[in-house]
DNA sequence: AAAATCGCGAAAGATTCTTGCGCGAAAGCC
DNA sequence: GGCTTTCGCGCAAGAATCTTTCGCGATTTT
């Protein structure tokens, strides 16, 4: 669907501003890109439509929110056929612990991001969910220490 | 800093909408979460001032940006003293490819969530900045094959 | 060279944002 | 108990923003 470009400059722009400030209004947004705002908004709405920009989220802060757990699990399958990848990937999405979860080749075949309230309600969790689950071989995991780095997706040059 | 309540029904209903549309309107805002605009965004401006809401990002669609490859990487330091820990977080935050960055505790010192165009360039990260860096010892990567799960940071009861 | 296409920017109306103020409910204090 | 204070809601109005319409100029196509 998104084919890959049609952009010049100004929708690069467009993109890394939004990308670090995605509450941004549309003037301040146009000013900073160099043009008037009618064509910024037109194309946002393109960039949006295309499937390029997929969507805008508010960052929250976990701890602040009683989740002071964050923390990365590599999960290793029995088997990788194509039926099973589906069952584990359909499964992390009832699991509210998992917040995000890749399909991955090295290995391990998932890594998993994982917040919770506390390190019982995680090992809990990792335990009596994650490791008992069917065709789940190995579980390794990673608590997170601190955010070293947060930025995008996408690098743009300087 | 920020203390980590005095958040009653109302404002998790902001996190969570906002969670999911950070663009949102605030008369729409206000609207889903049965209060009218002024108190709305009265609420919003305290979740933000007390770091609550961090901030706000557009989601963008990397394959549609010409970014094919998007790994993660585990990388265990020779010395995981204060300093060299430092040094290398700092390290990180100078690579383009590197996205995202987590310390970590476990098998692994830190947790690279990487972004490149093509495999070629990853490949060449990884072995002459990623492994060629001083201190480290050991680099596993896994190779996102594709995103399974991709919600906001904190879950909300439903 | 003429015609068509494309995107910018001015202008105007609709919507939203933002502030100030009055009201009522809950909490604290004699 | 009754009074006072505090707190947050919602109405209303002015400011800012959003969104559409339209004309213009530049580039491309025929």
């Amino acid at each position: 669907m998104p084919l890959k470009a049609d952009l010049d400059a100004i929708d690069w722009k467009i993109l890394r501003e939004l990308q670090g400030d995605g509450r941004m209004t549309n003037v301040e947004l146009s000013s900073r890109v160099g043009i008037s705002a009618p064509p910024c908004l037109r194309r946002v709405r393109r960039l949006e439509e295309a499937g390029i920009i997929r969507g805008y989220r508010a960052l929250l802060n976990a701890p602040a929110l009683g989740m002071d757990v964050v923390a990365f699990c590599l999960i290793g399958l029995h088997h990788q056929a194509d039926a099973e990848l589906k069952t584990f990937a359909e499964r992390t999405r009832g699991w509210p612990i998992v917040r995000d979860a890749w399909m991955v080749s090295g290995e391990s075949d998932f890594l998993l991001h994982c917040v919770a309230s506390d390190l019982g309600t995680f090992q809990t969790f990792v335990i009596e969910e994650l490791a008992s689950a069917p065709n789940v071989d190995t579980v390794r995991t990673a608590l997170t220490i601190r955010r070293v780095k947060d930025e995008g997706l996408v690098a743009f040059p300087a």
